[in-house]
DNA sequence: GGTCTAGAAATTGTCCGACAATCATACGAT
DNA sequence: ATCGTATGATTGTCGGACAATTTCTAGACC
């Protein structure tokens, strides 16, 4: 047998850019804020082309490692927003075929938890944010799509309120998946509104006084009310979960 | 009142062009495997210079909506892979200052339901997955590296054992964030290693017999051993967890 | 007919240079 | 000190170029 060699830079130039930069942010070499050098000098520095740099940037930029700071034309550092991870994951699961089935199961094992946390860890503020939420669900009568973004508000509050960045940012592409089943549900079963407001209530009772137990079982029971909705209204569990409505979904005519 | 007028066309083009074809691909319109038309034909579409195609590109290739096969030129729509969602949201969590405390309380809500919901479901094909990391485990005496992974791996066949694909990526972000404690942990706690392949055996066993009772009890106790052995370990609680070591932390020199 | 090969065409990765629009800064006027 | 303005820096976009590599096409051969 010969010499073996490793194939090398199979890696474009771009992506090893990027990979540099992005290791930098990663080791908090780069601090969140501080603002990146211009292209040209980045291109200097890595003795390559200006075009080489933008493609690198786009790929930190949409990884949300970068950021431009509004009305700012210099890049900064940033850590990637919640809504960026969040939706990148929410696509994956679609482009996946996850099913309403597979989304309510991981709601059910999720939610009840975190409801548990809020309730244990909660401040005052957070407090404030799930109750804001929940009023206005209650008074959001006719509309549909404002009740849907409400009711998926007070799963983030509760979220926020556990205090771990971690739940948080698991169960966030859940609530964006949740989105369209549950517009059908509250459309179709004249009921739903009100079983979910009144789990609302007991869910913010619970919160008020730190009763982890009942937030926790409240939960479960909010969730499980949902499956019933979904067979009520005569959503197939094995549907696939459709699309977010995305304002950005623009054909280029 | 003066007439209002929205803010316009903020976005520059390059994000419009990988928001054009990402809804595409979002829409199935585009299906996996299709291939891309050329950099110029894009470009000729949109009416658009052929970098600005290549810009939006990066894009849609670091969200793993289009990828390059293997020693192929050109682009074919791909769904994300799992690896690449979870590298982005495991850096996110880095980045958001995450605690091994955090990470902890998530590994207790996740991991014993999905071990149930794998007991359930599992295949002869997922019991193989998983007995076979077992097995390595046990076998693996020496080399905490590969321990580390084998343990990860064991969560991983678990998570695919469910057959729900919301539950395989959502921990696997925190399989990579467990890395770097858990490499401490086998290497200053001495009875780590037999504690863990014991929890290995039980689950397997669950996962043979189907009882999803067992499976989630001895992943309960499996995720509490973990507690255990940070504090007799000495890893503070409260510590960030730190960057997944990178093949890729390659500074320019 | 099927398979293989060589040349042609197409495609990507990278470079260079250019320019308008916008942002940042320094500087002078009020 | 505040404001407006001139000047320079930076980004977004464009056009063109070229080498390396892949894909396609058309024969050549069995």
């Amino acid at each position: 047998m010969s010499v073996e060699f490793a194939p090398l830079t199979l890696e474009p130039a771009y992506r090893k850019v990027a990979a540099a930069i992005g290791a930098r942010i990663l080791s908090r070499a780069l601090v969140e804020g501080e603002r990146l050098p211009p292209e040209t000098e980045l291109a200097r520095q890595f003795r390559v082309n200006r075009s080489t740099v933008r493609e690198a940037l786009r790929e930190l930029e949409s990884r949300g490692l970068v950021q431009r700071r509004a009305g700012s034309k210099l890049m900064s550092v940033s850590r990637p927003q919640q809504g960026t991870v969040a939706a990148g994951v929410s696509h994956a699961l679609m482009l996946h075929d996850v099913t309403v089935r597979d989304l309510w199961e991981a709601l059910t094992i999720l939610e009840p938890p975190i409801a548990a946390g809020a309730a244990r860890r909660r401040t005052d503020a957070d407090l404030k944010c799930v109750s804001a939420a929940v009023e206005a669900f209650a008074a959001a009568r006719g509309d549909t799509e404002q009740a849907v973004q409400l009711s998926a508000a007070v799963f983030r509050c509760l979220g926020e309120a556990t205090h771990n960045p971690v739940l948080g940012l698991a169960h966030e592409p859940l609530l964006r998946l949740l989105g369209p089943s549950l517009r059908i549900m509250i459309d179709e079963v004249p009921q739903a509104r009100a079983r979910i407001a009144t789990a609302h209530r007991r869910l913010l009772d619970a919160l008020l006084a730190r009763d982890a137990d009942a937030a926790q079982q409240w939960m479960a029971r909010h969730i499980r009310d949902f499956r019933k909705g979904y067979e009520i209204a005569g959503i197939d569990l094995e549907r696939r979960v459709t699309g977010v409505t995305d304002p950005s979904a623009n054909p280029a005519s």
